[in-house]
DNA sequence: ATCTTATGTAAAGGACACTTTACACGAGGT
DNA sequence: ACCTCGTGTAAAGTGTCCTTTACATAAGAT
């Protein structure tokens, strides 16, 4: 599963240390999530989502 | 994390069984969904989501 | 040259997602 | 009485998600 997860956090400038704060999890997480080691389980997907305010189907694609 | 499998699959006359099926997962996954036993993973929501012709946020309200 | 920041990765562990096999129960049809 | 169908649940096993601790490296600032 494709994601974005990346893009956006650059266009706001923010480390993925910021990032993994803002979404209350740890820097590893977001970093394997923007390297596609895993996907995100669905509450945090949400959590992505709303942060970022883009639905789910705009961030990942199948 | 709430959601309405449940109302969407009888909708629809189909079965657990039914539905399962067409997610391609157990009969018991499906059970385990609907009774809020677990949430779903990204990659099967994004299934369910598509099998219903619904965005996933309309489907699971976290 | 040293320090800091950002990123990548590893190992070990806990919790969750999903499987298969199996059993129980109620409702309906014959 | 029996059979089938739909649903609920349990136990054991596998793999994924996410954690903490820890180390490595590159780039930039001083």
């Amino acid at each position: 599963m494709n994601n974005r997860i990346q893009e956006l956090r650059t266009k706001r400038g923010w480390s993925q240390a910021d990032l993994a704060t803002r979404l209350d999890v740890s820097r590893q997480t977001v970093n394997a999530l923007e390297r596609g080691r895993y996907d995100p389980s669905l509450p945090l997907a949400f959590r992505i989502a709303s942060l970022f305010e883009l639905s789910i189907e705009d961030i990942f694609r199948p």
